[in-house]
DNA sequence: TCTGCCGTTGTTAGCGCTGTCATGAGCGGC
DNA sequence: GCCGCTCATGACAGCGCTAACAACGGCAGA
């Protein structure tokens, strides 16, 4: 028979034909064990030892089954980040700088996607938690009991982002919404406004925008300016039909105060569309401080979020909190911050 | 003694503390392969141990560990995506598009994020084929030629998107950008311009549609307007800030062609800033038609790019790919449309 | 010279799951 | 009554790696 031996017990290859690394230490003259630690504990090893396997390793493009690894040793490497979506930019910071941190600390990301219905979140998580991840994070909190007493079992250093909450499942770090909310309505107070309207989409964050923007009225004693003016989705599209909405059904409204820079920044371009004087004749307010808000004319006054810094410090938490250094404040708050400019 | 026993060799609960298949088996009374199957392949274990089986699931709130089954099984029901960079919104679409298509199939994403240098991205992509990937996708054709051996070794369903080319590692999905500025530029010919300026940043993807655009300027018997005006990132101030520069360069330049939507509603808010005409005085013409594009006033002329499709496209691919079909094309156009609205 | 320690390497035994084959019960057809 | 088939379940081994401990040589100090 010609050809390579189809019953030899070890081939010098693994099933999918990649070597192992058991492989590799047969052709650097050692064991196992000592190719592990060479990868992982360079300094365990002696120097030639660590050069042989180091060569042994290119010569077979050995990569390691990090799979094995992690069932092995119980430390996947593996950081899983649940976001509602990628496709709107408004997390993209939050996800830049988590995935920079965790990143930079040699984990991988595990991306998950989709918050919307409270069982298909579960699904997604507890498939992801399969995964056996160092950590979790999430962008928003999680609201499912269910959910919650099922994270906290698995004992997964977590962190819920972009929101606070009293009791987080392990971590939270953010900023309040509702404060949020609060300061812009009342900056518009101040500005003079009387008639101010809200525009905002249906998730828990707007939610939460739109009780500070109630309570601001209340305590100023003012009725908004019209019933909310809900959008399905964060679009510039929606910002701008929200506000010919708005003016239909409150044409004497002096400001808007949107719940997203997006709708914000469609609501201006509407205005400008319209001829309608900003901030003369109303005044247009948004959230998040998107880059765009800075470039616009008239520029968007909104409140600054730090998305970026979110993500990071969420990461950063988490490593320490993997490393078993004890983490003092459960709760992080990282503010906010009203962003004046020319819109109101 | 009191309290648990700590020689048992097994105490009902793996070492983390986390109920393993063979505690759900011992709690409905069978054997942890009829717990695998019951939870893989339902249908091949009968109703009434199902039953027992998710109950017993249920009660001990147990998790398949996934890494160990990726190792028994060699399908770790994960697919990897490479991306530039996630901050910028541009890819986010064809993130959300594979990550959609990816999920309903019960797949897990494992998000990359970097290519800016070739060894970084080695690094980056080696450490991701470790997690054996039942896939693996990149926004971007891989340049360097030991990563693209790797890859190829590695025998991992792989996708390329977002551009062309004849050679791919395995599939490529998406569009010659080297047309698509040539086709824009041709637009902006046609509609009477003779004096066009490049405005682009430094990847590939953008140096493909600069020659686009030199080869139509070429044809036609036009030289560039100005020496082309490079940005550093793409954002809307940089679009801002080089069309001023564009200006200062050749101040009887009649149109920019920039290399990417951003960059051209950048330079759109611009000229409206400085109260230059558009299109009369200066035609602007974007590549990517954001959503943006069309809310402006006036309204971007760009190039569509099937964004959304590109990412769901290859997830499809890569998935009949794993499923063992046959790819009868290896190289997937997607094309792309000229979009003629205002602003050129 | 002996002891004890350190640095280096190796042996063993799993991590938790699934592929593969074996087993056994139930059933219809001859 | 026996054969062969299907369906449901189980035993066993092993995926590729690493934790934990063992072993060993060399060396300093007593």
């Amino acid at each position: 028979m010609s050809g390579p031996s189809t019953d030899a017990p070890r081939r010098g290859r693994g099933v999918g034909g990649r070597p192992r690394i058991e492989d590799v230490a047969a052709a650097a003259g050692t064991t196992a064990i000592t190719v592990s630690r060479a990868l992982r504990q360079p300094d365990k090893v002696a120097p030639e030892t660590r050069q042989r396997i180091l060569a042994a390793v290119e010569a077979l493009g050995y990569i390691p089954n990090l799979s094995a690894s992690a069932l092995a040793s119980r430390r996947s490497g593996i950081m899983a980040l649940v976001v509602p979506t990628i496709a709107n930019s408004v997390f993209a910071e939050t996800v830049d700088g988590f995935s920079e941190v965790a990143g930079r600390a040699g984990f991988q990301i595990l991306l998950g996607q989709g918050t919307y219905s409270a069982e298909a979140e579960h699904r997604l998580l507890t498939a992801l938690a399969g995964r056996q991840p160092d950590a979790l994070a999430r962008i928003g909190i999680v609201r499912h009991d269910e959910t919650r007493a099922l994270l906290r079992r698995t004992r997964i250093p977590m962190a819920e982002t972009w929101d606070l909450t009293d009791e987080p499942i392990d971590l939270v770090v953010g900023f309040s919404n509702r404060d949020a909310g609060h300061a812009m309505t009342r900056h518009l107070i101040r500005r003079g406004r009387r008639s101010i309207a809200y525009i905002g989409s249906d998730d828990d964050r707007a939610a939460a925008r739109r009780r500070g923007y109630a309570d601001a009225l209340e305590e100023a004693g003012l009725h908004p300016a019209a019933p909310d003016i809900r959008v399905r989705e964060i679009t510039y599209g929606a910002g701008r039909r929200a506000l010919r909405a708005l003016l239909q059904l409150a044409p004497e409204a002096d400001a808007a105060f949107c719940a997203n820079d997006v709708l914000a920044v469609g609501a201006l371009l509407e205005c400008r569309k319209m001829g309608l004087a900003v901030p003369d004749r109303l005044a247009v307010a948004g959230l998040g401080d998107f880059e765009i808000a800075q470039e616009l004319t008239p520029a968007l006054t909104t409140v600054r979020i730090p998305s970026h810094r979110i993500g990071a410090h969420a990461a950063e938490l988490l490593l320490a909190r993997i490393a078993g250094e004890t983490i003092d404040r459960r709760v992080v708050d990282l503010g906010f911050e009203i962003v004046e400019r020319e819109s109101a």
